[in-house]
DNA sequence: GCGCGCACCTGAATGC
DNA sequence: TGCATTCAGGTGCGCG
């Protein structure tokens, strides 16, 4: 499942194929791939066709790429003052893929999109967007002023800064956590409280501070909520170093290839195997419409909670 | 505002 | 062998 490192991933794998690059085609071939795109194909086609394109940028789990301005060109977006700026937005959701192909080369299963680009030091490209599952897209969205006072498409404008992003505020965040109610794996996986952890490095993260998922944010103290918050930097770091995890084969880079994280996960799909800290037999337990791994030993339930 | 449950979606795995 | 069911989970929305 793409999270923030599997998608930074496929950012810097972007990046040298897209920057400069101007679009010369885009085929829709399911409109479900741009359901949160404001219009039908056609439009989706129209808002990209002849554009130049800038450099990929991501905040959590969302991925841009800017689409440099047009100038002498009337906008037709009701959505758009004259001269602003747009991007053409991914999310990747449980399965999508971001595919950087030569023209021709060979149909890659699942693919929703095609969008032709001609890039001044590559020549002709092709991006597909493949997606099993269909819970990602793309759309062509206006950019605003998100959290931390960057751009970003209107879509993400409540995404909460990343671990990885200069000016995450990990005290502040903490404070943050430690007004919840909720269980911390809960505010985890809240992109407005911190952005890009999904299930897996969720469960990573609370394996390595040896907390319950159910553990109230309430109960943390500032230390031991910072403590946890440098557990999911270091996590998600370590990962974006092995180029993310390919549990499902539902994630790959540009080009096709795997991630090697999955064989240094300690508690996300290791049910029923032995704790690699203490050696007591993991636990696999439904959580939230979810699965939730944790070690009985390390990780016990807090006293008083059912 | 917070916390929770649910729909969306497909294909692999499993059960009968 | 073939059909039905279960499972995986990120996001947005609705409800209490």
């Amino acid at each position: 499942m793409p999270e923030l490192p599997e998608v930074e991933v496929v950012r810097a794998g972007l990046a040298p194929a897209v920057t400069g690059a101007r679009i010369e085609g885009v085929e829709v071939l399911d409109e479900r791939s741009i359901s949160r795109h404001e219009g039908d194909a056609a439009a989706f086609e129209a808002a990209l066709l002849g554009r130049r394109l800038g450099v990929p940028a991501r905040r959590g789990k969302f991925l841009w790429i800017p689409l440099e301005p047009e100038h002498g060109r009337q906008t037709t977006d009701a959505l758009l003052a004259p001269g602003a700026h747009r991007a053409l937005m991914a999310h990747l959701g449980m399965s999508g893929q971001v595919l950087v192909r030569e023209p021709g080369a060979a149909a890659d299963r699942h693919t929703r999109i095609r969008i032709l680009i001609d890039q001044p030091q590559h020549g002709s490209l092709e991006i597909r967007f493949a997606d099993q599952r269909l819970f990602g897209g793309l759309a062509v969205r206006p950019l605003v002023v998100g959290e931390g006072g960057g751009a970003v498409p209107d879509q993400a404008a409540h995404i909460a800064l990343d671990p990885l992003e200069p000016a995450f505020d990990a005290s502040a965040v903490a404070r943050r956590l430690r007004l919840r109610r909720q269980g911390v794996k809960a505010a985890l996986l809240d992109q407005q409280l911190v952005s890009g952890i999904g299930n897996i490095y969720a469960d990573e993260a609370l394996w390595r501070s040896r907390l319950h998922y159910a553990t109230p944010g309430q109960r943390l103290t500032q230390a031991r909520a910072l403590a946890l918050l440098a557990d999911v930097r270091d996590v998600l770091e370590r990962a974006l170093a092995e180029g993310g995890t390919s549990f499902d084969a539902q994630y790959v880079n540009v080009n096709g290839q795997a991630g090697y994280f999955e064989h240094s996960l300690n508690a996300y799909g290791r049910g029923g195997q032995p704790c690699r800290r203490c050696g007591a037999i993991m636990v696999r337990e439904a959580w939230m419409n979810r699965g939730s791994t944790r070690c009985p030993r390390c990780q016990r339930r807090p006293r008083g909670l059912a």
